[in-house]
DNA sequence: AAAAAAACCTTCCGGATGGCTTTTTTTAGA
DNA sequence: TCTAAAAAAAGCCATCCGGAAGGTTTTTTT
């Protein structure tokens, strides 16, 4: 982008914390109602100038996944970096899963599964998004077993997991008893594998 | 309201009525796009008898919620029981898991995250549906290690990663691979239980 | 440096539908 | 026949998404 943009630094502003006030209003009242209105004025704009930006409510919200899987693969800090697999895997809890925006994702993909349009709109990016996820865990770790397809199998059952977790906090389960299955699901699959490098 | 018999039954027979097209609804269009106009469309009534049988859209779901939560309690036939660990647990996921029925609750539940009046009134009765769950799982089953509070953080674990599953067959990830998710869980925690009895 | 074009934003309107209430009609038991 | 529940119909109010019209600011062109 060479030079030539300070109205397009504002609009990119602009489009970011429509974004984000989207992300909130997910988290606060669901995707049901997270209106293009409520969207509006928790950003600061009026209806007309988030239409500019997002023509349809698809592409706004289109461009909130992309917001929120970028912020997925935020690049963590050295210190932040664990020899051992078990806080790896509960960093992965914290960090990751059990998280506003990952809540917020949660959102939209439970509205997408009856939404074929934006299931349409939204797949090839959560596809690519689930290879990255998998590269990512075959470059940090590899299995006892030595067979490079358990890692990933074994990655993807603990987010399947922790997913579920999620959505059972609901009904009478308190968060130290949550923890607690995190830490033995940890337990039962640490061993399994190792970190690599 | 004497002799009242035959009328009654009516009713509840309407009452069924009426939740099942709220299932088959929340299952094909979810949650938000389940209005009262559809279901009492879909149920063949009038938008004023439905509103004759449930005086808010809240009354329905929880009757809903009642119906799906007590298909997860039908009995089981004879034969349909296996000795087998493994097997019980595949057929926790296919009979019970991956389900209409179950994706429907998934939906109201979903819903309930950010409805507070909705969890409110669903509350008690979830919280006493996983109770009897637990309860269920420990006449069931016993622990390898014998410890008793093991079985039941085991099958809640599976219980959550299972419907992780569930929310993830929208992006890349074959009903075979989930199938293969599945037989892996189970391979990894079948050997810590057994079936009592 | 002035004119034209594009981008940004605000204010308003319209069709549609949501849940809920009220009123009227139908049904069925006594 | 009489009465009360059940069902249907009609209307109410709010809100949703989309879009049009108009004005201002920035960028591009001349």
């Amino acid at each position: 982008m060479p030079e030539a943009g300070v109205q397009q630094a504002k609009s990119q502003r602009a489009r970011k914390a429509i974004c984000e006030a989207a992300i909130d209003s997910l988290v606060d009242v669901g995707y049901a109602e997270t209106s293009l209105n409520r969207v509006a004025t928790t950003a600061g704009f009026s209806k007309g100038a988030l239409q500019h930006h997002f023509p349809g409510k698809e592409d706004l919200v289109a461009a909130t996944v992309d917001e929120l899987l970028a912020r997925t693969f935020r690049p963590r800090s050295e210190r932040d970096r664990s020899t051992d697999v078990e806080q790896e895997l509960l960093r992965a809890w914290n960090r990751f899963i059990n998280t506003p925006a990952y809540r917020a994702l949660m959102e939209i993909l439970g509205a997408a599964r009856t939404d074929k349009a934006l299931q349409k709109r939204l797949s090839s990016e959560l596809v690519a998004w689930g290879r990255r996820l998998d590269q990512q865990t075959r470059d940090h770790y590899e299995a006892v077993s030595g067979d490079e397809e358990e890692v990933v199998m074994l990655l993807n059952m603990t987010r399947s997991f922790m997913r579920g977790l999620l959505t059972q906090e609901r009904y009478g389960v308190s968060r130290e008893e949550t923890a607690r299955y995190v830490r033995k699901w940890v337990e039962l699959v640490a061993p399994l594998l190792r970190l690599k490098g």
